[in-house]
DNA sequence: GCGATAGTAAAGCATATGCTTAACCAATCG
DNA sequence: CGATTGGTTAAGCATATGCTTTACTATCGC
C-alpha cells in the first residue's frame, strides 16, 4: 500500500482523546503522568493512546531515569495537512475554472 | 463531546480507500459506479465506504434517476485541515520562542 | 413489457479498537 | 532497606470496522 503512514496518522487523530494529547503536546512536552492526569481512564489506556501516536510518527517520546517525556513531531501532522490542502485545493481549482468558463462567452447558453 | 465532527473526519480519512474516493472526487464529480469501477471490492462495500464519507460530511451526493453522483464538500476537509494547522503551528510557535530565547544574551549560560 | 443497468438492504463474519484489571519492574525517597 | 512513584506488560472483553454474499428495487433502452 502507498501512503500507509497516512493511514496511521488520521487513524490516530481519529479519537478525541489523542487529539486531546496532541493538541496538550503543542503546548509543550509533557511526561506521561501529566498527559495522563486529566484524562478519565486508566494510565494503561493512556499508553496505548500514546503508542498509537507514536506509531503513527505523531509524537516521539524518550525515557530520562523513569519518566518517558513525549514531544509533538511536526513533521507527520505536516505530511496529513498537505495531503488535505493538495484535495480540497485541486476541488477549488476545478471550481474556479468551471466559473471562469462559465463567465466567459463561450460558456453562455445564447 | 466537543468536535465530534473531527472524529468521523479523521476516521473517515484513514483508509486507503476511502482517501482514493476523495482523490478521485476532487478531479470532478463522478456517479457510484465509476468509483466503483477501479476498486477491488465490492459494490456494496464501496457504498458502506460512501456512506462513511458522507457521514462525516467530506462528501455529498444527490439521485438522479437511477445514478447517484458523489462530489467532494471543501468545508468538512478544511476543518480537519485546519485543526493541523492550529496544532503544528503552536508547537512551531514555540521552537521558535525557544531559539530565539537561546540566541539572546539572557539565553546563554555565561 | 423485458432485460440489462445502477443502486440498496440485510445478514454474517473475521479482525481491529479502546478500554479494563492484575501483576510487575525500576528509579527515587526517607 | 522498604515504601512510593512512574511506567510497562499481559490478558480479557465489548463494540466497531471492512468486507462478503444474497436478495431485492428502481430506472433506462428497446
Amino acid at each position: 500500500m502507498l501512503n500507509q503512514s497516512l493511514d496511521l496518522a488520521f487513524q490516530a487523530l481519529s479519537d478525541a482523546t489523542r487529539r486531546d494529547i496532541v493538541a496538550r503536546l503543542a503546548g509543550g512536552p509533557l511526561s506521561v503522568s501529566e498527559l495522563a492526569k486529566p484524562l478519565p481512564m486508566s494510565l494503561p489506556a493512556v499508553l496505548q493512546h500514546l503508542s498509537v501516536l507514536e506509531n503513527a510518527g505523531l509524537v516521539v517520546s524518550a525515557k530520562s531515569g523513569r519518566v518517558r517525556t513525549c514531544r509533538l513531531e511536526p513533521s507527520a501532522i505536516a505530511q496529513a495537512e498537505q495531503w488535505l490542502t493538495a484535495q480540497r485545493g485541486e476541488w477549488e481549482r476545478r471550481l474556479d475554472r468551471l466559473a471562469e468558463y462559465l463567465n466567459s462567452p463561450e460558456g453562455d447558453a445564447t
